[in-house]
DNA sequence: CTGAAAGCGCTAACAG
DNA sequence: CTGTTAGCGCTTTCAG
């Protein structure tokens, strides 16, 4: 008995139908415990193991639940995965992984994997959507969205979705700066065509200065470049050069931890100190922050409630709720050590 | 028509026979150009997407790749996806990466996926594994290791794999220290039962202190502690404090970049400076080292032959090489500044 | 408690 | 070029 077994040849093996070696294996009631251990040895002993794509098939229904992300590099999502796993499986379904390429497209990714794993629902992390439920309706099944940017120019979605108030946090944060004493603030934010995580943020940042009776400049925004991947220390480090060498500021404003650590490089460089000379105030709150030297000091998005949410709402969709619902949890300041009061 | 749609209803749709609806969207030759375009355009209309799992039970054969990896939030396998993927698709494969959970059995997950997805082969990456060809010939089809620290006391392996010399490397990267002058060299390595990556590693940091004629001094090993995840930031902050607290050297030798950013917050906190005080040396050369301040000098894996090398085995393999080679590539110190030159 | 048989949705001969 | 048909390996009635 080599290659590749069916159930079939286990059967045959065994003496029985194949319906009894699909109970021992699948641990049905309805089977006679001799028999069962007798199966289930003899399909360790070949190391049987049952061909999933048939099983899908039959299957009418999964008690699966999957988190789909667009961006699988992204630090911050990936420290979202654990907690996604843990809640999940404690509301009793089983969690999948599934990473979306940059160049797919997110819905018809999904949809397939609903299909083919007969998904109970998904949740989409991150990414960007323009009117995302009028594509993912056709899922078929419930979803919510974590952490989504909506376009800011479509009205808000009809389905579950959970974030933070990007623009409103955003402001908050730099006003948090300007009562530091900082007026001239620059900021690294996405690239220029940005209408989602990016832009919402570089709005919020627009209207604190506003609000402060401080005028804008230009030369201060400092926009993620297209050839460099996007939030990425590279972009940060690159970005903040320019604006380094283009004009001056006592703070730097950095929309995600992850550019402002190639931030940090870039200020040293120019033979500044944090926070010193230069303040940095980073978005996201990452673990990494407290690593740095300064430690980051940062906006944290409530990673834990987040999930939490996420979770709560798939599963009450799943259980049949109707109703929509579009959650939206307050952010909070890590003070740490890169960002100085010049008051 | 709603709901899930299946190629059947398609067919009865377009009125054609289900086969020429496969044809169709499967870009057979052998199918007329009008007839393929009316049913497309019904499949785009209706959004159909065919279910994978039926594709992958009927299909005797996949044209598909996996990687395989366990531990995704490691940053340095993170930093090795992407060139897979390219690599494997230069080669004409399908490239699929399959995550397998810290408690999960590598083995048996990944003779699932392969039976699943009909896979051509695997390349498993990290990890440890005890007599790995033992358990990995049950696959059916080609693989090979990537970067899988073969357990010490077990015999080379009969199967193809890629690495370097954790050992060796190791060895070189503490003889460099101890050129630089330093001679009381702690160490992070990893948990105290570590037979893998770790042990190695640190085997090789004894035998540097040997040669040089330097006695050991068990205070200056500090291992992974098991209650924080291993090769995590936290974990190299904890072990460096310990480090610090019981005993005093001139050099940090971390065997993990990851862990180096956590020392780096442990020596600030104790008021030493990098490189001045204490200088710092880490492994692997992830890409986040260059923005530490300062930039962390590191022995860097060959990544880009690693993988280039991986794939090529692999596609030999599937072209039906028979015979297994074991490759070992040379890392690179990478000189940045948190060594000092203490001569 | 167990076996026979009917598909899940799809692809791949095989005839037309 | 196209339709019919036979399974892929499994779960699940339905009888026994």
């Amino acid at each position: 008995m080599s290659g590749n077994l069916t159930i079939k040849d286990i059967a045959k093996y065994c003496g029985v139908g194949v319906s009894t070696v699909s109970r021992a294996i699948n641990d049905d009631p309805g089977i006679n415990a001799a028999t069962k251990e007798r199966i289930l040895k003899v399909v360790k002993e070949f190391h049987y193991i049952p061909n999933n794509s048939a099983r899908n098939l039959k299957m009418t229904e999964s008690n699966t639940i999957a988190l789909v992300v667009r961006g699988i590099d992204n630090i911050f999502f990936q420290s979202m995965f654990d907690q996604f796993q843990q809640e999940t499986q404690e509301k009793g379904f089983d969690f999948l992984l599934h990473s979306v390429g940059e160049n797919e497209n997110v819905v018809k990714a999904t949809v397939e994997l609903v299909k083919e794993k007969r998904l109970k629902g998904v949740v989409i992390l991150g990414g960007r959507m323009e009117r995302p439920e009028e594509k993912l309706d056709r899922l078929g099944v419930p979803y919510v969205l974590c952490t989504v940017a909506h376009s800011m120019y479509t009205p808000e979605p009809q389905c579950n979705s959970v974030a933070i108030d990007d623009e409103e946090e955003s402001r908050k944060a730099v006003e948090y700066l300007i009562r530091k004493g900082h007026r001239r603030i620059a900021i690294v934010t996405g690239r220029e065509d940005d209408t989602a995580v990016g832009g919402q943020r570089l709005m919020g940042y627009q209207k604190a200065l506003e609000a402060a009776g401080i005028a804008m400049d230009e030369d201060l925004i400092g926009y993620m470049k297209r050839s460099i991947t996007e939030f990425t220390p590279e972009n940060g480090y690159a970005v903040t050069r320019d604006l380094l060498a283009r004009t001056d500021f006592t703070a730097l404003y950095c929309i995600s931890d992850l550019t402002a650590i190639g931030a940090y490089k870039a200020i040293a460089e120019a033979g500044k100190r944090i926070p010193e000379d230069t303040s940095v105030l980073g978005f996201d709150g990452i673990n990494l922050g407290q690593f740095l030297v300064p430690s980051l000091t940062s906006v944290k998005q409530p990673k834990e409630a987040l999930i939490h949410s996420c979770v709560e709402l798939l599963a009450d969709a799943i259980d049949g709720a109707s109703q929509t619902r579009q959650l939206t949890y307050p952010a909070e300041l890590l003070e740490r050590d890169s960002v100085m009061d010049r008051n």
